[in-house]
DNA sequence: ATGCCTTACGTTATACGTAATTATT
DNA sequence: AATAATTACGTATAACGTAAGGCAT
């Protein structure tokens, strides 16, 4: 059985020329290199060297040996990187979602219950989300519309319920709820970048809402005006707390989206431990 | 660096289902074994087994390890043949030639001037000679034609001739030499497979030739008649000696045939040791 | 209780370095 | 003289076997 190292020196050998120089490099005397040699020439055979009692030089036979040599150390380092990547990939949770925020809840909970495993997160649109969890891609999927397909596994996860957040004198800061009824002809200060919920918000028919994009200013025109500003349960970016605001859920049915966990059938294991 | 003789192992345990069972096979001990699978898998860094108290088994990235291996090894192997094969054709003196007479000498005279070399005789026609001894295929040719070509060198190497043997009491056997005139009219016996010789008989007009394919027969028919019989110096069949006949040169050129060594040039020393 | 794997420990084999030898430039 | 390779010899490292321990079937 040949040894590998020894083929390293062989290829060592043709490109420092002399034993000498290859052992320098390989930090070895040379007469480990020199019995070295003499034994990967036994194990394979055939002569690799002239041997003259001042130079060793490679035969005819030993260059194609080098040649050999080179296609196999290569083809040996690329199967050991194939196999690091594949475990790389075995302990890796691929998860994908359609919205940020419910993936805050679910990354940490991953972790807990699956230490080791390296999470890796991915935003994406619904469409591309399920085609990759049917290809193996993504081991786990977060989406806000359920998926009901043969093979795939899909539970509610989470909810999350839109909020109005008010200043302690605003005339609705009593009550416990509020309804899209309550909130006609409002102007409502929010965020711009809210995701899921961007498509709600155009739906809310006689609510004002001005949009900004810039958190820290948004932040800013909470504090300094009397508008109340929107908010979810999970997206709570300028904390109701640290504006001295109330905040009000929102109790109609178009302020919840629940957000729905699928994984394969083959990974059901996966599932129940975070269900 | 990863050691081949672990990647045996490690197909061995696939095979086997247990490290008892693989070490069994390997002669080595079990615990030999478990310490060299530790020493893989702290090599690779991957976790090739599922370790429990009691068994280990292939994890799945020990799986594709194994596939891997297997692999490797394949290569590993065919790369030590194909260095193997390729050290014996470079110690082989491939020779061709068109006659098998000349290369009686021509073999013993290679296996004192190139010991340990192995020496592989083939006959041919002229044809695939000398395209293999381009190809390369041949390093030596021996034709009875010379060739003038460029990166061929060709040399005359030995002469046949033809010689007529004759029991003491013909009226010829006193002569030094006989020509073709003095054979007018003569019946002679003659070995069928003469080689190069054959066609040369055909155009010795006026004499009848009576050829026979077994050597033994002739030799008979040599002893219990008076007829004379055809020999050559480098194809003495039944020798004259043995028969109490005296052998006569035939004088003309058409029973004299040159042989012609022929090499690449690349080749030259091999000829120069040679003519 | 038996089979299987791992750890501990003493031993052996294999490879290594230093030094001496020989040959070449 | 300097460089280069091999051989000889003592040493160190690394793998091995035996034995003991733990766990599961």
């Amino acid at each position: 059985m040949v040894d590998l190292r020894q083929l390293e020196q062989l290829i060592m050998i043709a490109e420092k020329g002399t034993l000498s120089a290859a052992a320098a490099e390989l930090h070895l005397s040379q007469s480990a290199l020199s019995r070295s040699m003499q034994r990967l020439e036994a194990e394979m055979g055939v002569p690799l060297f002239t041997h003259s009692k001042n130079r060793s030089a490679l035969s005819p036979v030993g260059e194609r040996g080098v040649e050999y040599a080179r296609l196999l150390l290569n083809t040996a380092a690329h199967y050991t990187a194939e196999l690091r990547l594949y475990a790389a990939q075995l302990s890796t949770l691929m998860v994908g979602a359609s919205a940020p925020a419910p993936l805050w809840r679910l990354s940490t909970e991953l972790h807990e219950r699956f230490p080791g495993k390296t999470v890796a997160e991915e935003l994406q649109e619904a469409g591309p989300l399920l085609e990759g969890l049917r290809r193996g891609y993504y081991s786990l999927i977060l989406t806000h519309t359920p998926v009901e397909e043969p093979g795939i596994l899909c539970r509610k996860y989470v909810e999350d319920q839109l909020l109005l957040e008010l200043p302690a004198r605003h005339p609705l800061s009593a009550r416990d709820v509020v309804t899209l009824a309550d909130m006609q002809g409002l102007t409502v200060l929010t965020y711009r970048n809210l995701g899921v919920w961007s498509e709600r918000l155009g739906q809310m028919t006689g609510v004002h809402f001005i949009e900004q994009t810039d958190l820290d200013v948004l932040s800013d025109l909470v504090m300094s005006s009397d508008l109340p500003n929107l908010a979810s349960e999970l997206f709570h970016t300028p904390t109701a707390r640290f504006h001295g605001r109330v905040s009000l859920p929102i109790a109609d049915d178009m302020a919840r989206i629940p957000f729905y966990l699928c994984a394969r059938e083959s990974d059901r294991a996966l599932l129940q431990r975070l269900c």
